[in-house]
DNA sequence: CATGAATGAGTCTTCATTCAT
DNA sequence: TATGAATGAAGACTCATTCAT
């Protein structure tokens, strides 16, 4: 192959690659306004600015545009998250904790559209789709449970059913998360909420009155 | 008006109410096996065993019969939920908070379709039914800040954002419902699911190493 | 048979048309109010305070119904038209003519609900419907068409095409009372309509200006 | 834009202008069979041999093509008819008037199928239907009572209500024409037509016998 | 690569008529 | 005779996907 050739190609990729992220920009926009299953493929391509071929030609079908998103949000919270260290010198247990759910917070409301079309979104309109969603919440609880397993090997986690927990912890982040990106309330700040999230799940809402 | 034709009456009122039920039945085992949305009133038909125009009968629509589901249901959720007494003689507040947790979960499991069918169901195809939905867990979530509050006036609640950490019970709640009843996983009976419950939404996961 | 038995059946004759009546009042009322094919049985059995099953009882179909009314209109319509004659001591042939408008101009007027709905109500839903209305029209406008040939033979109708004629009279008296009965416009007293339609049909509009 | 696209977008353009015309000539084959109510858009497609998707791609609903059928009947009317002049030179105003009846009759004659649908459709199944066909007429009694109004300034037409006059002759028009389209009768020819349909408006069917 | 016309299975809902009681 | 529950054929319209240009 000589370069002549290979610099046409890597052009032809970039722009290939260029082209799929403005359909994925569209399609966040659209989904996270009308909710996927509301969204048409129509409203896509308007949004894109494409033919409709031009969309199938960057994506099978419009599901695969949602697993795409689904990927890239699974990405990007994934990578927030910070394995607790007892290392001597690192930050209390504590602010670890507290740091990790602080980035939560801030990558899903820094991508409020797609986290909103996330939690709505559930299942019932196709196998392929319930299954890739159901696949997508079990990656996260299990990275939780992780978590609490690992908690609980340096005493600092109660013993639990971990599993469930995972989905109690999981559950409560959800339903905050989309009360908060929906109804638009920010009546309370980002580090607020971090903390109530925090202190909700660490220590419950009950005060042992003692013996 | 005679008796016979007041037997009758009766008689066809009855049997007006038992088809209704026929078809709630039908729906019920026919939305939680493939969701609202994805479910067609030809499934529906089928499944109840009646035709077509008879469903409308009944029903003068297929989100009417959602109505009618989410209406039953919120009506044996509430119908469990018992007021917390610190009266002389009552059960431990803790006793009486276990009480109905287990109760939820009791009629939540019995109940197992239209619970599924609550938690999964996706916003966004339909206004109305979007609205429906939402207030329905507005109306839960505010049962249970009502709670919250009630508890912080009898010092049994920490201090917290009674509103958020309502929605975080709510959602713990569902989501360990919802993953409970749809994989059928029952490794857990339902006192040491209402127990891990409790122990995570009062107590949280954390221990606390002290100073 | 004895006279106890006739008796019972013509009781039970009478109540049979007066039902059937009920029922015929019921359909002028519905039909001219929203059109024939926009009224549905139901509206029917609703305005008539009847079961469903009745109205079929006496009726085999609902464009029964409609023959019926259909039947009665054109009776009324045909009993008010008076033979013409030129018999010593009668009124003027004018005159007649004159009477006979004004009669069916009264009819219509009278029968508000019904000419509405004869008049509106068009082809197209069913073949058996279609066949109906044109042929009560075929038997109007054969009825003017006798009169054409008869006013002819007595030197009082120019020669012309008699057929075709009688589909210009009976098309000019359907447009007018038409917009009459659906406007409510009533600026012109019947007697003016009636000369009106009178002046048009014998004379035309034209004045000649002579050679 | 180079030319080839130039080119490709009329090309375009010109395909989906055929198309349009295709769908338009199968509704007005399909309704002036069985009339637009009765006409299904699965008749229609099958006429028209396309898909179903297809005929909403070019119209937005079943009533849009009546409109469009409308509009370009009301077009072609409203172009045959020549204002009556008195300028000297001229033909005689009996020979403008026939040349205007004529041209009529031959429009409608020679727009068979549109002229049926017209001229039978029923009202009352759908109130923006019923608005689109009455407003329709009201345009053409607006044409002749226009037309009426200067031959009475021109001293050509005799006094009487015009508006009134106008319906007349529209009913008239309307009834012969559907008679002669639908009974397929053609004994008479269109200059015999014309002749007696002008005679008729003209002069009306008396011979006054004078004093 | 890009286009957009064409497809057709699938959706909810209506309503004249029948029939067991 | 009267009832009204049950029927099911038919209707208009949507939309993800394909494919010839």
């Amino acid at each position: 192959m000589d370069e002549a050739q290979d610099g046409r190609k890597q052009r032809a990729t970039q722009r290939r690659s260029e082209r799929r992220l403005q359909i994925l920009d569209a399609c966040r926009k659209v989904f996270s306004l009308k909710g996927y299953h509301a969204s048409s493929v129509a409203d896509v391509i308007t949004a894109a600015n494409i033919a409709r071929g031009t969309f199938y030609l960057y994506f099978p079908s419009k599901r695969a545009v949602f697993d795409a998103l689904l990927e890239e949000m699974f990405g990007q919270i994934a990578g927030t998250l910070r394995r607790i260290s007892t290392a001597r010198g690192s930050d209390s247990v504590l602010e670890q904790m507290y740091g990790n759910v602080r980035r939560i917070v801030d990558v899903l409301e820094e991508n409020r559209d797609l986290t909103i079309i996330l939690l709505r979104e559930a299942v019932g309109l196709d196998a392929d789709f319930d299954h890739k969603l159901n696949t997508f919440y079990e990656r996260l609880s299990g990275v939780i449970e992780g978590a609490l397993r690992l908690g609980q090997s340096m005493g600092l986690v109660r013993p639990c059913d971990t599993r469930l927990v995972a989905y109690c912890v999981l559950g409560s982040l959800k339903e905050v998360m989309l009360r908060r990106l929906t109804s638009g309330d920010q009546s309370l700040d980002r580090d607020g909420l971090a903390q109530e999230i925090m202190d909700y799940n660490l220590r419950g809402v009950f005060i042992d009155p003692g013996p």
